[in-house]
DNA sequence: CTAGCGTGTTGAACCGCTTCGACGAATCTT
DNA sequence: AAGATTCGTCGAAGCGGTTCAACACGCTAG
């Protein structure tokens, strides 16, 4: 590999000069910069990634901590991810993947300065990665919310507002008796940042608009759905309205209501909260409140880049939910009454 | 942060045997060892991975080209993924996530020594980034197989005698006519190794048994999946085994059949090539040929990690295929009569 | 008793780049 | 015309490790 004293010695210039060109960070004349770059061509000269971390304390990499596992729903964490990876190229930087339970590869990739930053997915409410995180010498941003997000930069859906908004749609279509069906139980249990913020934001707003509402866990498979189905019909006959917050189970939940001839968008209306490709892969478009995936992350790595440079201060930024009416809902009950 | 002077500084010893203490290259005794140990943790000293980089020429990083890209099976590519992170784990390696179409993102890793070896995957027959890894310093393993594996280190189920047991099962169990639901057109458009090796087997195979085998290309969706049973049961309206080789659409095939009234495992059988996990999924457990896709992960980092140290030559390893038969096969007309 | 050896440790060179202070030449002031 | 600026370039000092040759030490062997 050519270094950049060849470059240099080819160019008929000092390596500093040389630094500067690919730099800008000092004028350089225009012949000197010809010069320079031709003979970069020439000898197809790539600065040594290493040694330009070390002499200035930069990496160009940015640490991605994503959940591998399968259980999450996967199509969804990649939008994630693909938008992390194609903003991060945006500002020249690359990506190194984490798995999420791997805690130790937090202290390994920030105390050893392999990263300039971080970004986290998946947060949970009492997460153990957030003191890590928050001790590092880098800047990070989660994707989600942790309990308390003082002093932290966290960027989501806002999902509280997403409860509210679906339940209020649901509401003021005349649905009286609204379910949720919502994440499979072991997210429930680790307490993951999204599922509760929809949750609170539901039962807040039912409280509001004098609606009830039942709540079903879900798992992800066919079965899981069908379960989640019947037991809420069968706990709550009168549900017309249901709100799905589970990607995996989303059509697995439509094929149970078909099975069971609730025809949606005429006897049961159904509001999804999901990515707007997987509303419309369903066998009906699906009203649905989007969950921009590949935007969010994308926003994440605007945020940490912020903070790289020039010291932006810690944001919580939730974006606004945004219910897009299609075939899956339609007036209920007690439409027209009010 | 600390640095290995200061290490070396608290333990009374000189920087080199900090140096080899961490990497025991070299005796050291063990009450030196000892001192040592007890400065780096006291000072919680963690090597700058730059300067490791750039003094020893190894970056303890290898890069996954991975397609990000929606329309792949994202749940599949993500257990290539798991088998790879969690694999390099274990070589102490961490994992830099480069996107399939970023082909520059080749020269840079490289060229610019971020990273000691590379794993691809989604290798297409006249791939342009297989020139470049073979021109790379770095060994590099390929997940699929190019036109020309000459030279290269390359690892994938061998999915050319998947299609050959496929049909031989079907054959053996006494359909004479079979259908390939395949991999959505740009797939094969593309000229995606493994969809094309399949075929291949499946044709070859079919030959040899004596059997008619019609190949339709499916989208993953739910609509082309029942267009691609519709538009094969009405060519070939004989057709009592369907191999399914996409895993999106293996769901909606299966109900697309429910729809027609034809009963999986009596009417017709079906054999899909796909993970476990997705052929358990299904509403009938399906007889299957597996695709060990995290094993796979797996097996490439082992074999890039042993051409990195010793000169282990090239080789391909096509992994032999099983196929456990479930509920979604059965004999077929002509069974009993060999 | 000395030569020879293995063990454990060290000093110094080096890896390839960035960046700061300095400097010569050209341009601008006054 | 001399001093002050600006512009473009350079030399050298790090950045924080790894590794090699060398050396001090206590042994055994001759």
């Amino acid at each position: 590999m050519a270094t950049i004293d060849d470059v240099a010695k080819a160019a008929g210039v000092s390596a500093s000069t040389v630094s500067y060109v690919l730099s800008g960070k000092r004028p350089i004349s225009a012949p000197t910069r010809a010069r320079v770059e031709r003979a970069i061509e020439k000898l197809g000269y790539r600065p040594h990634a290493g040694a330009r971390a070390l002499a200035s304390a930069r990496t160009n990499v940015i640490a991605l901590m994503a959940p591998l596992r399968v259980g999450v729903n996967v199509p969804v964490i990649m939008q994630f991810v693909t938008g992390v990876v194609t903003r991060a190229r945006d500002f020249d930087h690359d990506v190194l993947l984490l798995t999420q339970d791997d805690v130790s590869g937090l202290d390994r990739v920030t105390g050893g300065s392999m990263v300039d930053a971080l970004v986290m997915m998946d947060i949970e409410a009492d997460d153990p990665r957030v003191p890590l995180v928050a001790a590092a010498k880098q800047p990070s941003v989660l994707i989600g919310l942790p309990e308390d997000p003082e002093g932290l930069s966290c960027v989501d859906l806002d999902f509280e507002a997403a409860g509210r908004l679906a339940v209020r749609h649901l509401a003021a279509a005349g649905h009286a008796d609204v379910a949720l069906v919502g994440s499979p139980p072991e997210v429930l249990r680790r307490h993951t940042s999204y599922a509760e913020r929809l949750m609170r934001g539901l039962r807040n707003q039912a409280r509001a608009s004098d609606v009830t509402v039942r709540v079903e866990a879900c798992d992800s498979s066919p079965s899981g759905a069908s379960e989640a189905v019947d037991t809420l019909l069968a706990a709550a006959p009168g549900t017309t309205g249901i709100i799905v917050h589970n990607e995996g189970a989303l059509p697995h939940v439509l094929s149970r209501l078909a099975e069971r001839d609730i025809v949606v968008g005429e006897d049961m209306s159904v509001v999804a909260v999901c990515p707007r490709d997987v509303a419309l892969a369903q066998r009906i478009p699906m009203t649905s409140i989007d969950l921009p995936a590949e935007d969010i992350g994308r926003v994440a790595v605007d945020m940490v880049m912020a903070r790289l440079d020039g010291e932006h201060p810690s944001e919580t930024r939730l974006l606004a939910p945004v219910l897009t009416e299609r075939e899956s809902s339609a007036p209920g009950p007690a439409a027209g009454d009010g």
